[in-house]
DNA sequence: TCTGGGGTCCTAGGACCC
DNA sequence: TCTGGGGTCCTAGGACCC
């Protein structure tokens, strides 16, 4: 149960870093990139790409973050277009967490460039400190520390506190003092609202509701009449700023996956056989490195159409290899390539059902190592090539051939 | 205008077990 | 002959977030 009852006055900031993408950018590339005043970073070498983050300057163009990088450019045609490296994202992430971490006793971090930290119980350690003083000293804390500048809100709700992050923005800070948090939430559209997308807000668009102030005034019970009794009182609670949700420090990765939207639409099974190869060798990779194993894989096919389908299946032990994740995800893409057969425009390999490596007893085999879905030999193969490509760069080894089916 | 890549969560039907 | 209900797992699809 994650409903707060015991604590109706928590202290809760949203840290949300401002344009964080295109900040990393800059400061990754003073001299070049990071001078253009109207800067996007995003569009994956696939040249399909989409917006990742827009600086803010070119935001007044209307260029928005997850909008295809050919339609920013026509809003916004002197706007440069720039890369940045993954590496630099998570390095600059991190050391925005380890300044938190200092400050906080209870850190979440949401995604790359957002925090939700847990206050609450500090009052005597933080000497009585109003909740806005703390935000705008760890603010300037932040910014001091790591270079990177963020936005901070503060309520008593995880939801509440992320839209005054929002509201702050940019290198900003606010605070929305316990009791007036359905005030708060009135000055919003409902599609602003976090968990509210492109459809809810459809389907209440469709009822006559678009502003936050006008669904405060329906009754409940429509709500639930409308939604259902789960959606409806989620969407009743929400509204009026009420999520209950906690901090949670750490939440265990529950999937792993990659995939690519190719340059061109692929068509010849070869192709796409190859592409399949280094998607499940990368998933893999991941998977040991993150000491897991996976027990369900999944295939996810995108035609030239944009429909899109996947198919999955999940096996008894839980397997580690490259060899083991490519022949299923072979069958699975075989499945899903007779079921419908277009040019592909992506193709994805993902593993669920994630269990902890150590500690794990295998099972002798009932059968034998061949009638397994994984060998020791398989298992052996992908180490060596872990630690060769650790020793030599990642990529420096790939499979010589695609392996035979067993 | 033509739609990335990494995730989480929810729903719903069917299989299967008790 | 027709007919239970609950729980769990698997699969596919979709909404949503950054």
């Amino acid at each position: 149960m994650d409903t707060i009852v015991d604590r109706p006055e928590r202290r809760l900031l949203h840290v949300d870093c401002d344009a964080f993408f295109v900040q990393v950018a800059r400061l990754e590339d003073p001299e070049g990139a990071g001078k253009e005043d109207l800067l996007i970073v995003g569009g994956s070498p696939s040249g399909r790409g989409v917006v990742t983050s827009a600086s803010y300057a070119a935001r007044e163009y209307g260029v928005r973050s997850g909008m295809p990088t050919s339609q920013a450019l026509r809003l916004c045609p002197k706007a440069v277009v720039a890369p940045v490296s993954r590496d630099a994202i998570s390095l600059r992430s991190k050391a925005v967490r380890r300044v938190l971490e200092d400050l906080s006793p209870v850190v979440q971090a949401a995604s790359v460039d957002e925090f939700y930290l847990d206050l609450s119980g500090m009052e005597r350690l933080l000497d009585g400190e109003a909740l806005a003083v703390s935000a705008e000293r760890i603010r300037l804390r932040v910014l001091d520390e790591t270079e990177v500048s963020v936005s901070i809100g503060g309520a008593t709700q995880k939801l509440v506190a992320k839209l005054a992050a929002n509201f702050a923005k940019p290198a900003g800070t606010h605070v929305v003092p316990p009791g007036s948090e359905a005030e708060f939430m009135r000055r919003f559209d409902l599609a602003s609202i976090p968990g509210v997308g492109p459809a809810l807000a459809k389907a209440l668009s469709e009822k006559g509701l678009v502003r936050v102030e006008e669904a405060q005034r329906v009754e409940e019970e429509w709500w639930e009449k409308w939604f259902g009794t789960s959606r409806g009182q989620w969407l009743y609670r929400r509204i009026r700023g009420v999520d209950g949700s906690r901090v949670n420090p750490r939440e265990p990765r529950k999937s792993i996956s990659s995939e690519r939207t190719f340059f061109a639409d692929l068509s010849a099974d070869e192709d796409l056989e190859r592409r399949l190869m280094q998607l499940a060798c990368s998933v893999g990779h991941t998977v040991r490195r993150s000491g897991l194993r996976a027990r369900t894989v999944t295939v996810k096919l995108r035609d030239a159409d944009f429909t899109t389908r996947q198919a999955s299946r999940t096996v008894d032990e839980p397997i580690e290899s490259d060899a083991a994740l490519f022949r299923i995800a072979r069958e699975l893409l075989t499945e899903l390539r007779r079921r419908r057969r277009r040019p592909a425009r992506l193709l994805g390999v993902g593993v669920t059902n994630l269990e902890p490596m150590e500690g794990q007893v295998r099972q002798l085999g009932l059968f034998g190592d061949d009638a397994r879905v994984e060998s020791e030999r398989d298992r052996q193969v992908a180490r060596a090539v872990d630690d060769l490509n650790e020793r030599f760069g990642d990529g420096a080894i790939v499979p010589a051939r695609v392996v035979k089916p067993r």
